[in-house]
DNA sequence: CTGTTAGCGCGTTCAG
DNA sequence: CTGAACGCGCTAACAG
């Protein structure tokens, strides 16, 4: 290992005095000429020091590079200042712009983050809390609201504010903020019932919420009088080639024209390149609604018709409602629905 | 704050013991019956306790709940089993993928990774890096070989494992794994020249690599005899609207047709979407090369001619790297070249 | 404004 | 196989 040019390598690392690292306060406080707490207190609260010292000390640090131990300080004042995330996939740019939003806000204020991926399906995401936990976050951000009895209980014992983003219920953990999955659906399926398309289909990405979406667009597309809705569910990711896909086994369940639900835009943007290649005309045999209002939806050609909702705002709203919490501001509302809106454009 | 129920919300947590929280190795112990250290050896490795008290101790553990405190640990034994990552941005997913497939690769070594955004630009990476650098972690991951010259001080002073991914150097502070940017800019030019278009346009995103892929190309066309390269330079990153805005700029400039050289897909894939909207021939009129091979280079028709970097592959390379050094075994190669690839598809 | 004294919860010796 | 003692580097009272 670079650097580790000891002879014994299993040497504990405290041996190793005096170098770049193991620069302490004490270390910064013996050149500076005072004792470590002043050294803290320079650090923690520069007005609690005269100028004098402060200058000396912060001499001192520049000299060797002090970088002050986080974990000690943690440790003896039971504030990591880390925020723990959790997302079901970094990739997926829904997920990955609610953490940057919330990241953001958090460094804002101090806070770090310490993020993870759960993967869908919530198996592993216990043995993700418990470890996410040992390091003693301030705080803790998950996505949607299932989470096994047993990590449900470690969250409580933590006793620490917890986000659940991007869907919304009733009894949350302690907060949450989203929108309600199925109602987008219905929004969608009363959308196209009222453009009069003949028949509907829908595409949809093996994700729980996706799904809910879908559940709910096909059944009140048929409550309120639509033909049985043709399905096709995948089971991986979204993505543009299931997009493609979707459509072709849409049509070759007899699905012979009339508007294809998708459970994100990725998905519809699939629909559409699969239905130009095959020379059918959008919106005119094929009409697509999307979800999630990507940028990319807005610039196709032609524009997709999509369920926009602003995944920044969630991540920021969950953060302003944790930092609240975590300034002891109170309880605040638990439940934060930011809703939706059906943005029209060219595709349905 | 849910849970904080004292009435005292200024008093220190310490001293709300026996409750859910508090609840440490020596809790446990005594519940079953042995010291602290014995149940921290447990946990550490039980072969080293007898079956019955590891039992007892297995018992106490779930009845309290009892979660390790990391932090307790780190500053105890001088591992933090974390490793600290920075890339530019988590929404792109170039980043997201290569951090994914290191974290992967890292968690199954029993690591957690600490991840932040440096956005585009090295002067608060070095903040970052100060930040990150005091909670001690095992090893750092940079996207890149620019630093600044503090930065990279602090770095060497942490005596840690540094990669850095996505470029590569001579000269890395421990070790780089990527690719020559330049070079696919060369190998794009050559290609291209080969194909015999007539002119040619660049449109690249505002980033140091973009750019310096963007330049090779242009460098290179006209070395071997091109034609004077017409050329859109964003600030920005790249998006779909980029590559259209990028495309309508060229022809502004009096781009008549030929090839245009992209520094990502997604720009490319703008760029294919103008073409088609003012009803020019891909790859007749207009042909494109992106960069990246996203999975929807394959899917959009026509299907983008690309240059192919495993960004998945970057990321398990450098955690395999990590993890050799980690595990002290020598200091390794500190110049991994993974290569790249060009992939001819219908639109060049 | 500054120093002293105690822990924070856990690993790591060293004895039994 | 188990326990006592000590220290990791820092913050939190409490004195001066």
């Amino acid at each position: 290992m670079r650097a580790m040019n000891d002879d014994q390598a299993k040497k504990p690392r405290a041996a190793r005095k005096g170098q770049g690292r193991g620069v302490t306060m004490e270390t910064v406080g013996r050149l500076a000429g005072v004792s470590q707490v002043t050294v803290s207190r320079a650090l923690s609260d520069p007005s609690k020091v005269s100028p004098a010292t402060l200058a000396k000390i912060q001499e001192a640090i520049a000299q060797t590079g002090f970088v002050p131990n986080a974990l000690a300080g943690a440790l003896a004042s039971s504030k990591s200042m880390l925020i723990s995330a959790l997302v079901p996939s970094i990739t997926n740019i829904v997920y990955s712009s609610m953490v940057k939003a919330f990241s953001e806000e958090m460094r804002g204020a101090g806070y770090q983050i310490l993020l993870s991926e759960t993967g869908f399906g919530p198996e592993d995401e216990e043995k993700l809390i418990a470890a996410h936990l040992s390091r003693r976050p301030d705080a803790m951000f998950l996505t949607g609201i299932h989470h096994s009895a047993q990590a449900r209980r470690m969250l409580l014992g933590a006793e620490i504010p917890v986000a659940e983003v991007w869907d919304i219920t009733d009894s949350p953990i302690d907060f949450c903020v989203g929108f309600n999955h199925a109602e987008t659906g219905r929004a969608a399926a009363e959308y196209a019932r009222r453009k009069g398309y003949p028949q509907a289909g829908v595409v949809s990405a093996g994700d729980e919420r996706a799904r809910r979406r879908s559940e709910a667009f096909a059944r009140e597309w048929e409550r309120i009088g639509g033909a049985p809705v043709a399905k096709m569910l995948f089971d991986a990711q979204a993505s543009l080639a299931n997009g493609r896909a979707g459509l072709r086994g849409l049509l070759a369940q007899g699905f012979t024209g009339g508007v294809v639900h998708c459970s994100s835009d990725l998905l519809a943007h699939g629909v559409l390149i699969e239905a130009r290649a095959q020379g059918l005309d959008v919106p005119g045999q094929i009409a697509v609604i999307g979800f999630g209002d990507q940028d990319f939806a807005a610039t196709v050609e032609p524009g997709i018709t999509t369920v926009r909702v602003d995944m920044a705002a969630f991540g920021r709203a969950a953060a302003q409602a944790m930092l609240a919490r975590l300034q002891g501001a109170g309880d605040g509302p638990s439940v934060i629905d930011l809703g939706f809106e059906i943005v029209e454009r060219q595709s349905a």
